[in-house]
DNA sequence: TAAAAATACTCCATAGGTATTTTAT
DNA sequence: ATAAAATACCTATGGAGTATTTTTA
């Protein structure tokens, strides 16, 4: 199970319409529409009900949702986490680089 | 990013030594040690220390460990909830079954 | 008939395995 | 010398795209 395939739930869930979703994520509807079964089968239950044209979700789909929002917003965290991580190492680097220079030439001048 | 490189972190987090996390993950140590190479990269932050043969969470892998941790779980509760979906519909199914075949021959024998 | 979802197919990226090499004790 | 991690190489799976077909309002 990725973390794409659950934004792919999530978008659906949002949107209610397969192109639309797709749109969303910068995928195909095709790609959505087969990930999308993908999971399903996985999981072994209907997240959506696709009678008639229009896109709903079911029960169980909506109670899987819940926890499928939880992991997105774990898994963004972690990023941006990191990202801040990488600007604190990033600036850490930069000051003992001044520090080194400041030592060969003297401080303050 | 998908759950299962993120089950690879927590092992290894857990054991602090690839080749039993990745016994514990049903894995090969090259499969863990690669995977986890591509988590750090993708992230951009060492989330490891492997200096001279012993391996230690760094302090941004104690972080960002611990959203790894929710989102795993999240992702576990999916299936959990999954399943008891499809115990509730199975016995739905039946239940319907036991009440068309009471029909035909008629309640109570 | 028009719009939306599903399917067929192809391609490429990547996860995983085996075997080997490196490294540090 | 041994144990553990990294690397090289290969294979297979699966994600994504385009084009097409089905379906329903």
């Amino acid at each position: 199970m990725s973390i794409r395939a659950l934004r792919y739930l999530i978008a659906l869930a949002d949107c209610l319409n397969f192109t639309r979703a797709a749109e969303r994520c910068s995928v195909t509807q095709s790609t959505l529409s087969i990930q999308l079964r993908k999971l399903e089968e996985y999981l072994g239950v209907a997240l959506f009900e696709r009678d008639r044209a229009h896109v709903a979700l079911t029960a169980d789909g909506e109670h899987i949702l819940r926890f499928a929002r939880v992991a997105v917003r774990a898994a963004d965290r972690m990023v941006t986490v990191s990202r801040a991580a990488q600007r604190r190492q990033l600036a850490a680097t930069e000051g003992r680089l001044i520090e080194e220079i400041n030592c060969e030439v003297g401080p303050r001048g």
